[in-house]
DNA sequence: ATGAAAGCGCTAACAG
DNA sequence: CTGTTAGCGCTTTCAT
């Protein structure tokens, strides 16, 4: 058993440092805060007595006496279909990453939206989206709290919005289906309460407008962005007399369930039903044939939030917020053909 | 736009409350931290003159003055393979709804591991496995603070593990495959530098060892846990002249991968070629033929390694690190079936 | 360029 | 049962 000695825990204060430099404890404090003008030689004395003491600062200490946090709480709606998606995690992933750049300390904040969150000792809020937890948005708001929303853009709210344009993916993604020849085109739609599928929904209604399709109610399938509904919808979509020549589908998991079922029922892809999916999941590569979709720069979203926090922490001032809408990017592989001859 | 009227941010002190109370600050101490001496009625005015005023204590000053945090920090390494996995988001999900029960600060602390991580204000830390980067455990252990190593067991160290039995998991995968009457069982491990995946290699190893089998080089596929190389292994193994009945695959992500490639070479499942997976994933559910699997409890690991935290963070004294080896479970759908009649 | 001293908001002896 | 008082470790005027 490696029992690894503990160092003794009396913690050594910027008090000790200061004595040992042999200078005040002022100094000190201004050569923890990069003031400029303390003298180098000073600057040194404090910098070795830090090291030989391996002092650190309280981080408590320091922001009861300065009143500011750099806590940026992440405020994630606890809930099923979207928390177990590709989307959370890279969210996750990329604001984590960058909240060690920006040296800001990542709270998690896992809510079930209906409760109120504390934000005690927190200096700034990202919310990853918005579904049926405004009110906590605006309570964060209304403390003063520097808040991002992310995948979520809303101008009617005083906060900074950095969101995708589904809409646009969306309506790309069909324009291609359009521009290799299908008129027969479905959509299997995300959770329809959450902008994102919203979005998609919308993308998908204009431009088949856009190219004078009509559309038709019995192609459009709405899920919970659950590969169980998606299986589902595409049994059903399978079953239609008049069935669809290609699908657009609103996130790559449940795109690839729909692949399954296709060739369950013994239909190919893409000879017998072209399909483009949205997420750009890694998943969708492998598999006989790999999943065309629409790219979302969910990283850049993320990165772009935390920046923007920070911005809005550091700066003094109320800053106007900042709306922000991604592109996507059509990503074409193999599993859509070219109809007709 | 919804302008929201900020509080003027004035914070509200203990002083405040005590104030208006009409009671000492001290007295107002008691009440919020529930010290059972304080008069009903003294409670009471306290109680109405927080509520009035709206207060709530800073979280700083709280820490400063008792040298306590309760900030969990949990470290998870930025291991690409690693991080994309279903287990890190169940487990994330299961310690942020404990910490939230426990009422702890989640800190998320995805570390590349080469770099020493930042402890200041923490409380106690949950290692998220163990790779490559022990040498922050030891850090942490060093400090003197509470820390809990997850999904990785090692005894010779002085933190309480909460791990899940891989290898025993792995065993009765495989012995399952032998009582169905498969003796030609090939496996495909994942990243054998993991301890999951190793000792889901030992408990194939001893399976056969036990049932008499010898293991066969050619049949054992070591990968990374991508998909890609379980496709790429798969590829190999269906090539193999003497081409195993049975495989019992490291994870289900790469089972399902395993499956497809089987179903691309025109064989049947589990006609041809029966599969056992690893995890429990949901995604395992869908597809034409559900996929057995080992289930390991990831929500229960991360539920104990939670309630084990904040029992060493409670109490004072030193305590016996804790050891746990959680089991796993065989769930049986439709993957696999009787060889030979 | 540096230091003395007054807090930041709370807890914890110690009296009473 | 309640209040007084001294810190916790750091930042920040205000002098010097």
């Amino acid at each position: 058993m490696v029992r690894i000695k503990k160092t003794p825990s009396k913690t050594v204060s910027i008090e000790d440092v200061a004595r040992l430099a042999g200078v005040s404890i002022t100094t000190v404090s201004r050569v923890i805060n990069k003031f400029p003008s303390v003298k180098e030689k000073n600057r040194l004395k404090v910098l070795g007595a830090i090291k030989e003491l391996k002092f650190s600062p309280s981080i408590f200490a320091q922001r009861l006496a300065t009143g500011k946090s750099n806590v940026v709480a992440l405020v994630i709606p606890r809930y099923e279909g979207v928390f177990y998606s590709f989307y959370v995690l890279e969210l996750i992933r990329g604001i984590g990453t960058l909240c060690d750049v920006f040296k800001l300390d990542l709270l998690l904040h896992l809510t079930d939206a209906r409760s109120g969150l504390d934000l005690r000792g927190i200096g700034g809020v990202i919310f990853a989206d918005i579904i049926g937890n405004r009110h906590q948005l605006e309570a964060a708001l209304k403390q003063g709290l520097p808040s991002v929303v992310i995948n979520n853009y809303a101008e009617d709210i005083d906060a900074s919005c950095i969101a995708i344009d589904n809409a646009g993916g969306a309506e790309n993604a069909v324009n291609y289906l359009v521009s290799l020849g299908h008129k027969r085109i479905a959509h299997i739609s995300g959770d329809l309460s959450t902008q994102a599928a919203a979005g998609r929904y919308e993308g998908y209604r204009r431009a088949l407008k856009k190219n004078n399709i009509k559309e038709r109610q019995d192609y459009v399938f709405k899920t919970d962005y659950s590969r169980g509904q998606a299986r589902a919808a595409a049994e059903n979509m399978l079953k239609l007399a008049d069935a669809p020549t290609a699908v657009f589908v609103a996130s790559d998991a449940m795109a690839l369930e729909v692949m399954s079922v296709t060739r369950e029922a013994g239909r190919d892809i893409p000879g017998d039903l072209s399909i483009v999916g949205f997420d750009d999941n890694p998943s969708g590569l492998y598999g006989p044939v790999a999943l065309t979709t629409v790219r979302q720069p969910l990283i850049k979203m993320a990165e772009e939030s935390v920046k923007e926090l920070n911005r809005l922490m550091t700066l003094k001032k109320n800053i106007t917020p900042k709306k922000v809408l991604l592109p996507t990017e059509l990503i074409i592989r193999e599993s859509c053909r070219q109809l007709g001859g």
